[in-house]
RNA sequence: GCUUUUGUAGCUCAGGGGUAGAGCACUUCCUUGGUAAGGAAGAGGUCACGAGUUCAAAUCUCGUCAAAAGCUCCA
């Protein structure tokens, strides 16, 4: 007999050799129905597997992310059936379960696939799936692995097979369709009962650009056709918020291939919206304790050179400038803290000076791959909401606290309600790849661990995801519809500080070596403007959008009487415009609501006589009749709402 | 950068070896209206750019530029 310890700490005896499912079964049929895969001491097991030793177990069904990676990866195997069904020959990469669904990497040799293809495949896969295949496991040895493969003439198996260790090598047969794999995988793909494949893509043998580019397939399944079409629903809803959409509907920024690529060109009502951003963070960092600095946007090389960053970028990066005659050297500024470094050095400090807290709004530019660029979240010229904040290493802590408050109530403003923080340290495997001494790196670490633990914070630790110089902590926010994005950094750095001989004075009348934070709440004003647009939909915050309220009178007649109540919004700082087109009403309405206008104020023959308006919200519809003031006292009244910290 | 796909009016898109089409937007006129599209007329394009094939190219071929998806990369 063994004991079982269940998630709620109850124990039970059971057989020895007795399967998860079996357990399930005897727990209620029910929930046995729904098992798709258990948790044993930890580790992701076959619900069919036999478990024979005392442990935990948790059974894990679709509510469960591991339940979902299990069926996801099932149904790659069930995609790859269908596939070598429709294809016989077709050979074989990997297909992994990913965070939306699956893939499968596939080798065609000389067919191509299209997206029509994508329905015959589904077809076959349902057909599959409701033959209730179960899956088998064996494991065999290494040398049986190879030889089946090599009948098969499948070299990407082959050449997984070959990375790894005799004995642990298991296949899974599914039907007619067997494959390499470590598992686990559901009891039958009779679970799968809605299926969509989602899109063809080309990805390199081992995300290895230097080898064959295989076909990707990508899907999605679910336990019930509801979850599928919710699902679809929530794509639909991602291409509606596209930034690069609403950022042409609503006219924030567009590019020209005359200006060229990955140059963002900010129209009229985008400026206005960064720029309102831009001060609003600016108040926030004054009463914060920063000072602002102007810095150029390019510098010598040897600058780089000091800093490290051209013995680490100087190859991916924009060529250098050069002069005419003399031939120096000058690079596009890649990063602002080299020049800021340079303002510290201004003059000497004492320990009392510190913390000393640089902060601008620095445009740089860097190379990226043509290929990479992507809207205005991956641009080649960007402003970053940089600081550089030099202080004592005992200040350290205190400093990073300071700015993780900036960050949180930069996203309260801007209503980012759901947001985990990643801790991204060094890669203890590749310690080639840092600069710095290990002492440094150390205690750079493990304070920004401490500081997440004291505030409290919910954190992530990624190994192998610092920058070359430093340990940092990113926020990672979700959006409206759950995706996630990567917003502010913030990073430690004792490094540039000691490439630049940074110093200050000790009370002990000694020179001491101050340390740097990097941070930037935003992140880059591009990409932040990116995220809150897809994020809001385009309905910006009202203290945030251009347009804050739209006059619509019903005819001729009113515009007088129109331009009265812009004048007086105007003298309480709202910004509002009228609508002088000779259309009706229920068209400048509908206007106003695609361009997303926060408030609709109609004005005809009542509104004039009793000096009123009829309020209309946005999304909302009619909201009633007000006096002039007392519209423009509740406008007031709720952008100081968002204001409150 | 690589693979695949795409580029026709401001936007969304149809068409396609014999020199251009729709809807919306725009302009003018009519209409003066009450909570998501009033009506009419008009203007607007070297069909991304450059070569080639052809009697003839927006259409076919090649190259360049740009965009989309994915891969690789991201100070």
């Amino acid at each position: 007999m063994i004991n079982i310890t269940f998630p709620d700490q109850s124990v039970r005896q059971f057989e020895n050799g007795i399967t998860a499912m079996e357990i399930a079964k005897s727990i209620s049929e029910g929930l046995a129905r729904n098992v798709l895969s258990a948790k044993f001491n930890g580790l992701v097991i076959d619900s069919f597997k036999p478990i024979d030793s005392d442990g935990t177990l948790q059974l894990l069904t679709w509510n469960d992310p591991e339940g979902k990676a299990t069926f996801w990866h099932s149904s790659a195997h069930l995609m790859a059936e269908a596939i070598e069904s429709l294809y016989p020959g077709t050979k074989f990469g990997i297909g992994p379960d990913i965070e939306n669904g699956f893939y499968y990497d596939i080798d065609l040799g000389e067919k191509s696939i299209t997206l029509e293809d994508l329905t015959k495949i589904e077809q076959k896969m349902l057909e599959l799936a409701s033959q209730n295949q179960s899956f088998v496991r064996s494991e065999i040895s290494k040398e049986e692995a190879l030889k089946t493969f090599t009948q098969k003439g499948d070299e990407y198996k082959l050449e997984l097979i070959d990375g790894l260790e005799d004995g642990k090598i298991s296949f899974y047969h599914c039907g007619a369709f067997t494959d390499l794999c470590r598992g686990p995988h559901l009891p039958n793909t009779g679970h799968i009962k809605a299926i969509k494949l989602l899109s063809i893509a080309g990805a390199y043998w081992r995300g290895d650009e230097k080898r064959k580019q295989l076909t990707r397939i990508y899907g999605i399944t679910f336990p019930k056709k509801k979850e599928l079409d919710e699902y679809l629903v929530l794509l639909e809803e991602a291409k509606k918020r596209d930034h690069r959409k609403i950022g042409r509907e609503l006219e924030l920024f567009t590019f020209s291939q005359r200006v060229g690529q990955g140059l963002p060109l900010w129209l009229p009502k985008g400026a206005q919206l960064r720029e309102r951003l831009e001060n609003y963070l600016k108040r926030v960092q004054k009463d914060a304790g920063y000072e602002s600095v102007i810095t150029p946007h390019i510098g010598s090389k040897e600058l780089y050179v000091t800093s490290g960053h051209y013995a680490k970028y100087g190859q991916d990066s924009f060529r250098p400038i050069t002069t005419p005659y003399e031939g120096e050297e000058f690079l596009l500024k890649p990063m602002n803290c080299p020049h800021h470094c340079e303002i510290y050095k201004f003059k000497p400090h004492s320990y009392k000076e510190l913390p000393i807290r640089l902060a601008e709004f620095g445009t740089v530019y860097r190379y990226e791959q043509s290929g990479e660029l992507h809207g205005l979240t991956r641009v080649r010229g960007f402003t970053q909401d940089d600081a550089h904040i030099f202080c004592r290493p005992d200040q350290v802590k205190d400093e990073f606290k300071g700015v993780i408050k900036i960050v949180l109530q930069i996203f309260r403003a801007l209503e980012f309600k759901n947001f985990i923080t990643q801790i991204s340290i060094r890669d203890p495997k590749n310690p080639e790849k840092y600069i710095g001494s290990e002492e440094n790196w150390q205690r750079a670490e493990q304070s920004i661990i401490e500081v997440a633990q004291e505030t409290g914070l919910d954190y992530i630790i990624e190994e192998g995801e610092a920058a070359f110089y430093g340990p940092k902590m990113d926020f990672m926010v979700r959006d409206a519809i759950g995706r996630k994005w990567q917003l502010g950094t913030i990073q430690v750095d004792y490094n540039l500080p000691e490439r630049f001989e940074l110093e200050y004075i000790g009370d002990d009348n000694q020179k001491h070596r101050p340390v740097m934070i990097h941070r930037a709440p935003f992140g880059s004003m591009e990409r932040f403007v990116a995220v809150l647009i897809e994020h809001t939909a385009g309905k910006f915050p009202l203290w945030l959008t251009p347009e804050q309220v739209r006059i619509l009178p019903i005819s001729e007649k009113y515009h007088e009487y129109a331009e009265k109540v812009l004048t007086e919004l105007k003298n309480y700082e709202i910004r509002a415009t009228i609508d002088y087109r000779s259309e009706k009403a229920g068209r400048k309405i509908r206007d106003a609501e695609i361009q997303r206008v926060p408030y609709m104020l109609v004005v005809g023959e009542k509104e004039e006589e009793s000096l009123t308006l009829s309020v209309r919200k946005q999304s909302e519809g009619d909201k009633g009749v007000m006096s002039i003031e007392e519209f423009a006292k509740s406008i007031d009244e709720e952008v100081r709402q968002a204001m409150v910290q």
